[in-house]
DNA sequence: AGTATTATAGACACCATAGATCCATAATAG
DNA sequence: CTATTATGGATCTATGGTGTCTATAATACT
């Protein structure tokens, strides 16, 4: 199991975005012979990203890709969820075997929280926390906070030498 | 991205080797018909599990397959590690672009640390943070803590009729 | 010893998806 | 009106997950 390429190259095409002071929108041809990956191939990942707001697109002459929104209101969740969809990592697959009377909350607490304590296997339980667990991070993570490490990072350099 | 099917039937078969309280191992018959899988398929994961040690095989009459060690020495992330192998789940494609010199950490600290600051991408360094959390908590939930929580449950239920 | 039972390992097939390319279309600036 | 740039669809290929089948090895029981 990994992530795909195109989340990579997502998160590297924002990063360039956020890098860019200019006003004016960054062509698909800078984005891609940034990353090294064809243009096409970029396209249709900066096509999801339009599609659920991440970043504004402008066609025409000196259009190109723009942030949406400020680099700090864009986790890492956000871009993975539009790459790799939003289907849970694990899903237990629900067969009537004998253990799954044991491992399965059965439809218990029908007034309150019945919407939460769903029809749920111990094993699949387990995996969802785990899961929480790597959401949280990436959350608090985002474009702004790399932004800023890499500013951390140059200056560093800058003052060794 | 999704975990394997094959890590499901590994968890559950786990489980089930867990909830046998026999002395004698559990044949791959019974597991895969408890699973509702094929006993091919699984004989293919089970074989696995006992390669990486997690569980021995007994060949022959009356043989099959047990824990082969106490439930709460198996870890999520111990199974998990062994059907979806150990890579991690994010390596950035090392572009030599031009925001990787910011990116990158540059082999700086030769002294110390060599080996944990080696070079590595900002981005790979979040997706790296991510992982560890859910590492961490795969780590924490153990077999034992599954078939203890199933008990629990198990009572739970009884106490209301 | 011989037979039935059970795990092991390899070869093989199938199919969904990631990765990638190409082309026709639409929209915008100059 | 034209050059530029993004959009969306069609298509191709390779890879890996899923699954079956068969031959082999090891063990228990008679």
């Amino acid at each position: 199991m990994q992530f795909s390429k195109s989340t990579d190259y997502a998160l590297h095409a924002l990063i360039h975005l956020g890098l860019s002071e200019r006003s004016h929108p960054v062509g698909i041809k800078e984005l891609s012979g940034s990353l090294g990956v064809s243009e096409s191939y970029l396209s249709k990942i900066m096509s999801k990203l339009r599609q659920d707001g991440i970043v504004r697109a402008v066609p025409g002459v000196n259009g190109g890709y723009e942030l949406a929104r400020p680099a700090e209101q864009i986790s890492f969740l956000d871009v993975i969820q539009v790459i790799e969809g939003r289907q849970q990592l694990f899903e237990c697959s629900n067969s009537s075997s004998q253990q799954h009377r044991l491992l399965v909350e059965q439809g218990s607490a029908p007034d309150k929280q019945r919407s939460l304590e769903r029809k749920e296997c111990l094993v699949e339980k387990v995996m969802l926390g785990a899961e929480q667990q790597m959401h949280q991070y990436m959350r608090e993570h985002t474009i702004q906070s790399v932004l800023d490490e890499a500013v951390k990072r140059r200056n560093h350099e800058a003052n060794k030498k």
